[in-house]
DNA sequence: TTGAAAGCGCTAACAT
DNA sequence: ATGTTAGCGCTTTCAA
């Protein structure tokens, strides 16, 4: 790259102290706007880009949002960052990625560790993460600024989200108007709180029909493709096997649909499967699998421009020196889901 | 957070200089073992974190590596992070990410305008963008150091990568011995360079038993599952049909599958099925898929290393005055592959 | 509406 | 082997 242009040559370029520069760049009052023009074009000129590190040094500010991750699927994440990134992009902002190790001892200390040396902004945080109560509290403890993705979290902080409980009860009506009544639940880990809402839903949906779950047609799993075979593997084998099973994701769906292949059952005349998350895999599988879409890059997108106006926020009280400033954002927004029926709930398919 | 620890507050504390401190963070040599544990035990005190702001303003470094990636699939990118993050983390480095668009008039702008914005001291390349002639001599004029991933690129710069024709051959070479002769290949899309290798490798494996390679079995696809629907579609209704298809990534090849079980072919029985790069799919799919496994968290790793050496390099040339300094490491690395043998290409399973 | 000066926390060059 | 000093490029007072 050559040189790079400072703050002080355009400054020099367009006849201005360094300080008019910064209040152009910074958008901030008190400018003419003449003045204003002919700094932004020595800026054009010159090709000027105000130097992050000087300006985190002198602000006090990274210019960096943070995002918090456990062992989320492979596209929920891709998509996720996509969102941020799309947003951070706009706002000048870079993206830095913690992920955080499985071992819950030492998480805390390598998130709180990495918070220090990386001095986001602000962070956005997701599941099951944005569900650990002990993480929530010590962030709002030191001010850290979060928006949790796909999630209410633990009730405390903004957060961005479908409504999950509706989602799944919509996705258990569907199986009931199909006829089913032994419908077999694979629920997710119990630190994900949306494993409880997905359970919810199914349930509401049950009684709602006036069915009654049979407990025994109720498995735990952990998200992951082999415990939805092994869940699978035990609902089949019960003695009132079911005739459609709801996994609370894709990964585990996918399970059940392996299973179901090595049992020789066929999707969906003799089992029915519906999943959660819409995967790129559920359209990929033979049949195709039905499944609730969140919309994920738009619930990243959203997060990320709720935690800009929390940074500004921020900054503009400390300048005022009380919370004046502070433009009220309803904490918690719900985006809305897509229902995706393809074959393996039904003889169609609808993709 | 406590307001953070600054290098003064170690130096004060530990009764020296700050640049004795900054000696010993940076572990530059000339400092005695005494002092060092004091500085150290300082620093552990006060719970001291340099400010990446500070170090990146006065130093001239970023202390971030670049990633640039175009449409790569999930799971790849995901695990290349994987390998990156960790060797950023081990070095106190950040990683910045620069998905770039499609849109090959605006790209190369595009991702100058974010090396300006990011300044990173080094990048990693992920395919296709390492095969990017134009891009490549760019980052060559502006003495950007980078590294490729997967792709050994347009010949200049280090890379580390698998022997992808070999993957290919050896891949050919089961489906040969498994009786086939009627091998139908799917190609990537011309701008990666390793959709010629793969079918160099295919090619190789058939001249290699004699078998004369039918051009109307060979198609071009562009590594997303619906032009493997596609393709498959137009190989199976030819005149003469393949009993074996080998696409050149799962992606496809799950395209495959399904354009399979749309005209009730049966896998491996009527059609055996190949991939390439061993994707979460390839082993959730019934029948499991036989594909290449590519060790993508490790290339990761190890190009992440590479760079690493190369940024230090830079730096102690600079020092030097001349190239005495540079560490001396192959430019092109190549690591082991796995053939993953599963259902799809054989009567038994083989996860 | 604009500018001058101080300093953010660190590294680099030059002492000692 | 260790310390001193001068910036890096910007923002933030405070003054004009």
């Amino acid at each position: 790259m050559t040189p790079t242009a400072t703050i002080s040559d355009v400054a020099n370029l367009a006849g201005v102290s360094i300080k008019t520069v910064s209040r152009v760049v910074n958008r901030e009052p008190n400018v003419r706007d003449k003045t204003r023009d002919c700094v932004n074009q020595a800026i054009a000129q010159l090709n000027y880009r105000p130097s992050m590190a000087a300006r985190g040094l002198a602000g006090g500010r990274s210019f960096l949002v943070g995002l918090l991750y456990g062992d989320a699927s492979d596209s929920f994440l891709v998509e996720i960052q996509r969102g941020i990134l799309a947003v951070c992009r706009e706002n000048h902002y870079g993206l830095a990625l913690c992920p955080s190790g499985a071992d819950p001892g030492d998480m805390l200390k390598e998130i709180f560790d990495w918070i220090r040396a990386t001095q986001p902004d602000g962070l956005i945080l997701s599941p099951p993460l944005s569900d650990n109560v002990a993480l929530v509290e010590q962030l709002l403890e030191n001010d850290m600024k979060f928006v949790s993705v796909s999630s209410a979290g633990v009730g405390h902080g903004p957060a961005v989200l479908i409504d999950e409980a509706m989602a799944a009860k919509q996705m258990t009506e569907h199986l009931i108007a199909a006829g089913h009544q032994k419908i077999g639940f694979i629920r997710g880990p119990a630190d994900h709180m949306c494993s409880q809402l997905r359970f919810d839903g199914f349930s509401q949906a049950m009684a709602a029909s006036g069915i009654v779950v049979d407990q025994a047609l109720v498995v735990e799993g952990d998200f992951h493709f082999a415990s939805g075979v092994e869940a699978a593997t035990t609902l089949l084998s019960g003695a009132e096997a079911p005739t459609a099973i709801f996994a609370s994701n894709d990964d585990m769906a996918s399970g059940v649909i392996y299973a179901a292949h090595q049992k020789n059952l066929s999707i969906p005349k003799d089992l029915a499967v519906a999943g959660f998350d819409d995967t790129p895999l559920s359209r990929q599988f033979w049949p195709g699998l039905s499944t609730v879409k969140q919309p994920i890059e738009q619930i990243g997108r959203r997060a990320t421009e709720k935690l800009m106006t929390e940074i500004s926020n921020v900054r503009q009280a400390q300048t005022a020196g009380s919370d004046e400033g502070a433009v009220p954002t309803s904490k918690i927004e719900i985006l809305p889901f897509d229902l995706m029926l393809r074959a393996s709930t039904q003889g169609v398919e609808n993709v």
